[in-house]
DNA sequence: CTCAGATCGTTTGTAGCACAAACTATTTTG
DNA sequence: CAAAATAGTTTGTGCTACAAACGATCTGAG
């Protein structure tokens, strides 16, 4: 009845007619897949989320990161540790905070997530396979509206 | 920085990109706040669930309810067990087959399920909020699509 | 300059949920 | 009838979110 491999899908009719309702669903099953997917780069999502915001631009502390990508400063801690212990990120001293760590990509890092961006649109390919280039682009948007829309609700959100 | 009550939004620019990760953002942001308004109902989102598949039609077995909702048969005995408690729903024997179940919804399970209505209606609106009519049914078709698709993956999906 | 309060990283503890395994009672199948 | 499958349940494990507290450090008011 239901794969085990791709978990159960769950979309009743009665529950389907809800936007939201498919969202957090259909964002369940994405995360899922790709995190299935993270595994053979010895990756969680988490993981993920952090080497992309660090290769996005200048380097930041751990409570930064952890606002970007939603996680709390206490579960920041275990995720760059294994980062570090695997090589891909390094903890370097602040010199204007001594309290911060400067967080950096290491080259290795920078590798891990060159092969990560294959499997993620391997996914996303997969995923979105039922629409079209210009319906892709335009449900993009249209989730993107949403998201300002959340922002917009949530003071300060993505200051850093 | 961020809002308790909301939660960290984390919609970095290097991540917002990929549809997959909105989608998976999204999806735990409408859930997340959908979850807190059912409080004020002594419901959690998996409880809602089941009132919702079990008021669309006829009784079910816990087991084709736990897939219907992506919930899996060990996690839906307290679930079922709270929802009884709260007289929402009753367990009664299936004369067809003794080892199973038939799941009904309660008249005060109804009830409760029309006030949730309400709170849902205003959560989607608040969550749509930067789209237009048009745009939000645009929105829905699109996931709708890609929902199917992955039904059409995950074979015997939603047969029950 | 001082000192009270805030912030950063960290540790610890709690609670909820997903997942797997095992068990009984029953049904189905060969 | 015997063997395998299924429904509900119990139990255990591991992961994650969340809250609270702590030392070290920074900041700002006076």
């Amino acid at each position: 009845m239901v794969d085990p491999h791709t978990g159960a899908p769950g979309l009743h009719a009665a529950l389907v007619r809800h936007t939201g309702y498919l969202l957090s669903r259909l964002g369940w099953f994405a995360s899922r897949r790709f995190s299935e997917r993270l595994q053979s780069l010895d990756l969680t999502p988490r993981m993920w989320g952090a080497l992309n915001v660090l290769a996005a631009g200048s380097p930041v502390s751990q409570q930064q990161l952890g606002r970007s990508i939603g996680m709390d400063p206490s579960s920041m801690v275990g995720t760059i540790d294994e980062l570090e212990s695997l090589g891909l990120v390094e903890r370097r001293p602040n010199p204007s905070d001594r309290r911060a760590h400067a967080l950096y990509l290491t080259q290795a890092g920078r590798e891990r997530l060159a092969t990560g961006r294959i499997e993620a649109k391997q996914a996303q390919e997969e995923l979105l396979a039922p629409l079209s280039g210009p319906e892709r682009a335009q449900l993009h948007e249209l989730l993107l509206r949403v998201a300002q829309g959340i922002d917009a609700t949530d003071p300060e959100a993505v200051k850093d």
